[in-house]
DNA sequence: GGAAAATCAGAATGATCGTTCTGAAAACAC
DNA sequence: GTGTTTTCAGAACGATCATTCTGATTTTCC
């Protein structure tokens, strides 16, 4: 190797995750991405692949991120209802403030490619089990804590609290308020009290 | 007008209801949709304008008889809790069953195009609104025969349950099995008890 | 400084897109 | 049957897409 690479892998994914998130595949182009990213085609091309292994490690990156950022506390023992809450509000702050048209990755790339593409169905599903799961801990957590009522079926709760983050998802992605979206925030987590 | 048109137009909106409900916008082809129809495309161009516009109608077609089938049996004074539930599981059965590759397409919508199209974002928003506010409707009917607890804030359910509408066509595009969605239902339904 | 190797920016390519155009076919009036 | 008008099927068009190619540029090694 003898001329270096003028560019940051890392950093242009964190673009494309950027791009995805906002305009989901279809939409994207390879010179949306090239300017986005002031990556040359050719650098793109030789490190990631194609347009679909980018999309798929940008979508991974994505997923990573936010099971890192938000779920990976619930699995900690003192997790609490209050952590709960927390992922549902950073959701929100990360949907609405940031520029505008930030939607859910995971959410815009379930509706647009799941049913036609099995890896990415698989990718999906594994995650969101993943934040039922993790919801689900959480939940028992805050159960031994009196914070959830008993007769509360955690696992069940969990799934819950999953496609309801996702519903979330849509409605900020269809502009509704920020008080809306608070109000849909209040109304799921007072359905496990 | 002398030589007669050889197709339906109403069928051939139900057939690009059907295409745009699968596919989006963008992945659905006016080549599709001609042999999808069996339209021609001077047809097609003819009596639709062209592809945004017959797109535009579609969703509306979509929504309207959404409407129709399930919400507006909540404004009559009898409505009650088995109707809210009855929405959700036809949900299921229109997304899971026939075929397989049909999604929501007011979700697929939201997250595709809302937020590059005012007049889409405003349209399903109205249409968002509407759905909140039969589900309030029939919340207080449901309230008023006891079914659902008297605190419980009819408006702000409401909304959640259009959320929850969404977060449960998110899951069953995923590819989730039909007692994850109904189990996902179940949960949403206890919270108004 | 000069050769070698890798990267760059952007042109080229072939496919597909939405849309328009065109000649043949069809349906009605007479 | 003939003429007129509209629809039809599909070719044609220009734009855009993902991808590949190319000649110039940059960097390291000697």
């Amino acid at each position: 190797m003898v001329r270096t690479r003028a560019f940051d892998p890392s950093e242009a994914l964190s673009r494309a995750v950027e791009l995805f998130s906002s305009r989901g595949y279809s939409e994207t182009s390879m010179d949306d991405l090239v300017k986005a990213t002031g990556v040359s085609r050719y650098g793109l091309y030789g490190t990631f692949g194609n347009k679909q292994e980018l999309f798929e490690q940008a979508l991974e990156r994505y997923a990573d991120r936010m099971g890192r950022r938000s779920f990976l506390r619930l699995l900690e023992p003192d997790a609490s209802l209050v952590h709960i809450r927390a992922i549902f509000e950073e959701r929100i702050q990360e949907m609405c403030s940031s520029g505008k048209n930030h939607g859910c990755m995971i959410c815009h790339t379930a509706m647009e490619l799941a049913p036609h593409d099995r890896e990415i169905e698989g990718v999906l599903q594994r995650f969101m089990k993943r934040m039922s799961k993790a919801f689900a801990i959480g939940l028992e957590s805050a159960k031994e804590r009196g914070e959830v009522r008993a007769s509360l079926d955690a696992r069940a709760a969990g799934e819950f609290l999953t496609g309801a983050l996702f519903g979330l998802a849509v409605l900020a992605r269809s502009g509704f308020a920020r008080d809306t979206l608070d109000s849909f925030v209040a109304s799921t987590m007072s359905s496990l009290t």
